[in-house]
DNA sequence: AATGAAATCGACCAGCA
DNA sequence: TGCTGGTCGATTTCATT
């Protein structure tokens, strides 16, 4: 069965390489890098700006740390919506905007938004439901408190199954 | 009512600007950024260093796009456990290592965990359900499908409502 | 795609308010 | 403690292979 694997980058395992270590941790030198690659500087910077470019990498971002901000309660709500109206495509959106609204996932189920937001006290908490409550469209929420985030590992390279890393490097082999 | 809010590090509007730009784009210049906040470039540098060491910014990561890798497809995998062992504190981790996890939240409520996982395949997804259902203490599972992501601010200081920001602030006036 | 040299930018330091 | 200005080292760029 052909994979609808349709790389816009073909990447090697060097590639990968480099991703994996700049997904953790970016301020690390090109000379370690080169290092750790038995490549030259050149080359990785070469390689690193390739794949900017290509869009591979999106970004460069800092990390923060939500409890620097006192943001210590996460919530994940589930939001339905009423179907008749089109108002499904927007309410993604305005729930995004929503301030404490860290992600949003738009579901097949019963439940058709899964939101995850994160507050510094439970009257914003209570605020931010208001919030999404009062949104057209919005038929019904349910939340529960997050006691414990597990996402130590935010690497999206050492997350791949074998299977799927290996699907990734086949289809650079064209 | 006095606020819960023990800041680890004082944090003026010049940090949260500083932050709030580096967490979109760390690849902004420092002369940039002294230019827009009417600094010095060694000021920036100096204060960057300082919210790298309290740990208020954890680190520098880049981002990459999960469809360069093919992962299109995201679940929300919604987990029970059995609550008479105390296996519930290892499973969240064990949960978090499986490949192909993004992320684990352990919630109170009739679900334990909530696990957001991202894979390239149908095939990809039901074994790491088969997965999740065979560690142990694990009672019940209940996924749904991701049609749509919504996470384009990623930034936690533009992410803050108004209350929170001056939270941030007044907690350092001490 | 990768290299080495030249130009540019960031990291660090001693000193100052 | 927060910042300055200058130096050194690292990174980016570019002509070349």
């Amino acid at each position: 069965m052909e994979s609808t694997l349709h790389t816009r980058q073909k990447l090697d395992e060097t590639d990968l390489a480099i991703i994996g270590r700049v997904e953790e941790d970016f301020d690390v030198s090109l000379e370690t890098l080169a290092d750790e690659l038995d490549l030259s500087k050149s080359a990785v910077h070469y390689r690193l700006n390739k794949l900017k470019d290509s869009g591979v990498i999106k970004g460069v971002s800092a990390d923060v740390d939500p409890l620097a901000f006192g943001l210590e309660m996460v919530a994940i709500t589930d939001v339905s919506v009423t179907h008749e109206s089109g108002y499904s495509e927007n309410i993604g959106e305005e729930l995004n905007e929503l301030a404490g609204v860290e992600r949003v996932y738009y579901t097949m189920g019963d439940v058709d938004f899964v939101v995850v937001s994160r507050v510094q006290t439970r009257d914003q908490l209570n605020d931010l439901i208001d919030q999404i409550v009062a949104l057209e469209g919005v038929n019904e929420t349910s939340s529960k408190f997050v006691m414990q985030e597990f996402d130590a590992d935010s690497s999206l390279v050492s997350n791949l199954t074998d299977e799927a890393r290996q699907a990734v490097l086949d289809a650079s082999k064209r």
